[in-house]
RNA sequence: GGCCCCAUCGUCUAGUGGCCUAGGACACAGCCCUCUCAAGGCUGAAACAGGGGUUCAAAUCCCCUUGGGGCUACCA
């Protein structure tokens, strides 16, 4: 396929969702698949709904995914710019042509005309459609009502009768009544485009080969056929991907907890994880493998294997996977990820503040290894190791106590416990075990009797790294410390 | 309400008329491994929405019903 140019054109109104973002994943493999060229192209027509931060959500997201542009806003290209809001001119310039050649017509009808339309209609269960009666207002009367600063609009003049088709690429021919369309405004009073014009000139100018967008937009589609052959432009191929529900079924939104890119970034999730979950959301390689690369994925990706139902967001699954990932990757790579979260300032993040930043790489890198396949976020890392780091571990008498044994037994074994670690001549996991197992044996305890004790009194917890390993990177003298401590809990 | 889209295990999906007593993955249950938790291994439970056609043969094609979703703005 040649010259895919592919666009995503979010409109800054909000903080982009999985499912906004799952489309521009589409397209940019899409376009990485052909050698192709992707565009970010800002849609902000709306003026009231603009929001500054999204724009820069949008922007970090992207990023974030390893989704770059090739052209956009700020880096340019050949056919900025790049931002709706710029190209106000030449919107206008396409509507006054549209009205020159009868294609559409100026619209005097006040909002609150629209809205008693649109009640009367309804009242008769009719489906609410604004009536065409702009068509046969007369130019003077349009200049009066500008004149007397009532609101001007542009709207196209849609046939009453035939039908409007297109295929899709991935669901095929979907076709309409024209009557069951408006004439719609293409152009706001404000003299901005509405999303239909914009898009579809902008689509054209920039040599857009594939609309890919989300399902939502196949029901505007006719109307976006009307104005290619009003302004007789060529048809870009459509494509429209399908949505991401919640766990609900309905479309996603803040109910459903973590919805937007970023937060999920937060949340210790890894990019390439992400990346490879999200592009298995509405698609597969038809085949059973699931842990793909990206070049795997652009090398495999197909817009006709994208299914035409929607999906729900499965964490679960992502959860998985992202543990499938941080087990993949080196500790180097992970030491670097997670320094930034265990030294987070946010409480619920990193480390206590008390704990010395930044932190000790060499130490980290030896505390990595431990834990590295019992994470499935990097966030959770931090409570997995803390002990690591405190001074001081709390503890109580009764997860200190040897199971199935009084306190004087307990303390004795755990003081036969001190005099290995003072004993063990090189302090590594191994001579250690191999020593506990010893004792193990001599007291006719379980493994599990003494090993949870010496967890509770080494961490504090009873969930921790696996404990000669704890032991070792702990040290000598912090271990006999911390057993110290808990046999003084018991007496 | 009208129009449009969609329909395989709880979830993501494979499946494009015979290879389907429907395959994989997550989650779930059981067992094994085991110092906890993970990881890993094995096993299990779990789906073609319903009804009509077409065909020698239908999860797969057609129609209807049902269900879900989207759109119905001077929002995108």
């Amino acid at each position: 396929m040649n010259n895919v140019r592919v666009r995503f054109a979010p409109s800054p109104t909000g903080i982009p969702h999985i499912g906004n973002i799952r489309t521009a994943l589409f397209a940019w493999i899409f376009a990485k698949k052909h050698h192709g060229t992707f565009i970010l192209r800002i849609e902000d027509t709306d003026q009231n709904r603009y929001d500054p931060n999204s724009e820069l959500a949008i922007i970090e997201s992207l990023k974030w995914l390893g989704l770059e542009w090739d052209e956009g806003p700020e880096i340019g290209g050949n056919y900025g710019p790049y931002r709706q809001s710029e190209r106000k001119s030449i919107y206008v310039e396409v509507a006054e042509k549209l009205i020159e050649s009868g294609k559409a017509y100026y619209d005097d009808t006040t909002p609150e005309q629209l809205k008693e339309l649109r009640q009367s209609q309804k009242k008769q269960k009719l489906p609410p459609r604004y009536d065409g009666r702009g068509r046969y207002r007369t130019k003077e009367e349009i200049e009066k009502s500008r004149d007397m600063g009532l609101p001007i609009t542009v709207r196209l003049k849609v046939p009453d009768t035939g039908k409007i088709s297109f295929v899709d690429t991935i669901r095929g021919k979907i076709e309409v009544d024209a009557r069951e369309i408006d004439d719609f405004v293409i152009l706001k009073s404000d003299n901005m485009p509405t999303y239909h014009l914009a898009h579809v000139v902008d689509d054209y100018l920039m040599r857009i080969s594939h609309v890919i967008r989300a399902e939502e937009w196949i029901s505007s589609t006719p109307r976006h056929i009307l104005i290619h052959q009003a302004l007789e432009y060529d048809l870009p191929k459509y494509v429209h991907v399908p949505l991401i529900l919640g766990s609900d079924k309905s479309k996603l939104s803040k109910r459903h907890g973590a919805t937007s890119v970023l937060e999920y970034k937060k949340e210790g999730f890894i990019n390439d994880a992400l990346f490879n979950f999200l592009s298995l959301l509405g698609w597969s390689p038809g085949d059973d493998k699931e842990l793909l690369s990206k070049n795997e994925i652009i090398s495999e990706f197909q817009l006709n294997k994208i299914n035409s139902s929607s999906a729900i967001f499965d964490l679960n699954k992502l959860e998985w996977m992202n543990g499938v990932y941080i087990r993949g990757y080196s500790d180097e790579k992970i030491i670097e990820e997670v320094i930034p979260i265990l030294e987070s300032k946010d409480k619920s993040i990193g480390l206590p503040k008390r704990v010395k930043r930044p932190l000790d790489k060499k130490y980290l890198a030896k505390i990595v290894p431990l834990v590295k396949e019992r994470i499935r976020t990097l966030n959770e890392i931090t409570e997995l190791i803390d002990f690591f780091y405190e001074e001081n571990i709390t503890n109580t008498k009764e997860n200190i106590i040897i199971k199935k044994m009084n306190d004087k037994d307990s303390i004795k074994i755990l003081n036969k416990s001190i005099d290995i670690l003072n004993n063990t001549k090189s302090f590594n996991s191994q001579s250690l075990e191999t020593n506990f197992r010893n004792l193990v044996e001599i007291e006719k305890v379980k493994p599990g009797q003494l090993f949870t004790s010496l967890r509770y009194a080494l961490s504090g917890k009873k969930i921790a790294p696996p404990l000669f390993e704890t032991m070792e990177v702990l040290g000598k003298e912090k271990c006999l410390q911390r057993v110290s401590a808990a046999i003084t809990l018991l007496t």
